[in-house]
DNA sequence: TATGAATGAGGGTTCATTCAT
DNA sequence: GATGAATGAACCCTCATTCAT
């Protein structure tokens, strides 16, 4: 019984270290950020981490991959089918990650970063897809109900929608005068008016 | 008169320089591109880089203040007033570098840096300004002329116009299934209806 | 009773962790391999090794003393005194280990580390001077019978042939055209020609 | 006239690198010694040092190609056919570097790691391959003229003679009572009479 | 007996930058 | 204007070893 608790351990020592790791390349980038620096941060000496990872690389990927998967659960568990597209981008909008903007700037890394790294680009494209699928299937779904311009391609469209979503973070970095909570209703806005019926 | 030509030269080289480091971040990032590499690729010695430039990061912020402005200089030398903010939306997707989203992938190397270095950002910010500026005065117009939403907020909505401009090339690496003449129509399509007053 | 066998066991482990250590330095060298790999060779914890051996040394100097030791241990248990250098030699060839050229490739490192660290040396010394004295017997009694060259001086001469037989190893690293047998019967016939009294 | 003097002494800085590598290796094993040692007794910042060498196996890959190539370079430069091998191994004792058998020990260094590394055996069998070449020359000659026994293939032959020569440093490791001169006589010798037609 | 967490010095290598020529 | 020698701190990572459990 005792003795299950050390897996737990290393689990959350893992955990710690991807916290950690977030923390310095909020500040550094992730090619900014040195493994020393992240053990400080992590309270741990160079030799010890690696025994929970076996290089900087899989720090980032793993990073990459947590990120991504926290940055779009709030799409699954919905019951499926009862809600339309634009329901959905409004919700995404207010899951948790989203009302800290600097502390998903962390996206812009990893944009850059699968730009040049094939392992970070799958991982991007893969969690990606997650949240497109969803999309695709609600666009459908709206459109059956009439709720959806039918004109529009539901997998095409999806890619553009999770584009816009990821472009948010890109604001408070262009301009002081626009807060959070208008952004947030000018897109909803575009995204209604780009959805909806043409009639 | 002969001397005359020699700054110029100087200016050709420095451009010269400029080229080879973008090339050296779009492969391996604004911190992954060391100054040898440069060098490298500009067929220079380091001692001699560094009589055009006084440090890495001045390279990286002249880079990016050029890159950014040559990004948004179709907007300039439009006669003012003459067109909608669509048109120019339009407009802005086939100037050059846009082209290749491959190329202007630094954008999200430069949106990273930005959140974490003030001075990138605030040359970010300056650039930006510039089209938001533009942008402004097109929205304020075409509101006058009845082509667009007067309940849109003009100065808002153009930071929200640039933001959808700079997620493009984000799609890409998301999707392989959508290629750059149909994304540009599918944002053509929702900033259109995003602008066009509601009856 | 029971309690007899745990100093085997121990002993077993001793061996175990030796084998795995000897496996591990044929492939990287006796710098080269480190101790987790070693570990991992014999299934073992790093912690648990150290109960085993107090050192990385100690394991090494174990090994050589082992291996050494084994390799001379065919001269041991013959009748003193009843039959030639040259038959000795030549039995020396045919003893377990030998036949695997690859595997004594060991004693390379042996001798490369007893070049610079002097335990190694001496535990080199120690066993090399336990065949050099055989030979040395086995050349006086080989004298005394006609049957060896009386000029030899039967110290030195065994130091040499020592020496050729240890350089045996080396063949196979020069040369892909001379095979293990060749080899061996063309350095019997220079040991015997060497030895045999001039007429 | 003046700037001619520059790839000299690049070259001459390469040759002091190997110099104080050689020392390290002696000291403390190839894989022993490390950069920072070589740098110190090269008096050289360790980034300077990979001005001159890429990589540590590069240092290790040329010092041992200079190494053998010296240690065979006697025999080079003799008039064909004039000698027999017997004189030929001779001379290649007195040659520069076997009068420091300590010097020499790197060969061991050079033999252990050729066991497991494919291009330092190269390296090694290159330049044996250079000495055998010669000695098997010698040899044929050797045997058209009488002086060599014709029932030894002269490429075999070479082989062992090689090994021979090359086991030579082991001698100081195993015994203190045997000095340089008694060594060389007693090999020399033995490859004599191994060599000697046999009536 | 046996584990694996933990250390921190040191491994080879690259860095941005300076300087003598 | 142009070179490349030179630095030494910092890079990521591995090492032999210890210790609590």
């Amino acid at each position: 019984m005792v003795r299950k608790r050390v897996p737990e351990q290393h689990e959350g020592r893992r955990q710690e270290i991807l916290a950690a790791a977030h923390r310095c390349f909020l500040r550094h980038g992730l090619q900014g950020a040195s493994i020393s620096m992240i053990c400080k941060e992590a309270a741990m000496s160079p030799g010890h981490l690696y025994h929970y990872f076996p290089s900087k690389d899989a720090i980032i990927e793993q990073m990459a991959d947590e990120y991504l998967a926290s940055l779009h659960s709030h799409f699954s568990g919905h019951p499926e089918g009862e809600q339309t597209a634009t329901v959905l981008l409004s919700e995404l909008w207010s899951m948790k990650g989203w009302d800290d903007l600097g502390h998903c700037r962390i996206l812009f890394e990893l944009l850059a970063e699968a730009g040049r790294n094939e392992r970070i680009r799958a991982i991007l494209k893969e969690n990606t897809d997650g949240v497109r699928t969803l999309l695709t299937e609600a666009l459908t779904a709206g459109q059956a109900r009439g709720e959806v311009d039918s004109a529009l391609d539901p997998k095409h469209t999806s890619a553009v929608l999770v584009a816009v979503l990821d472009a948010a973070p890109m604001l408070p970095l262009m301009t002081a005068d626009l807060n959070f909570e208008e952004s947030r209703k000018l897109i909803t806005t575009m995204v209604g008016r780009f959805l909806k019926p043409q009639q």
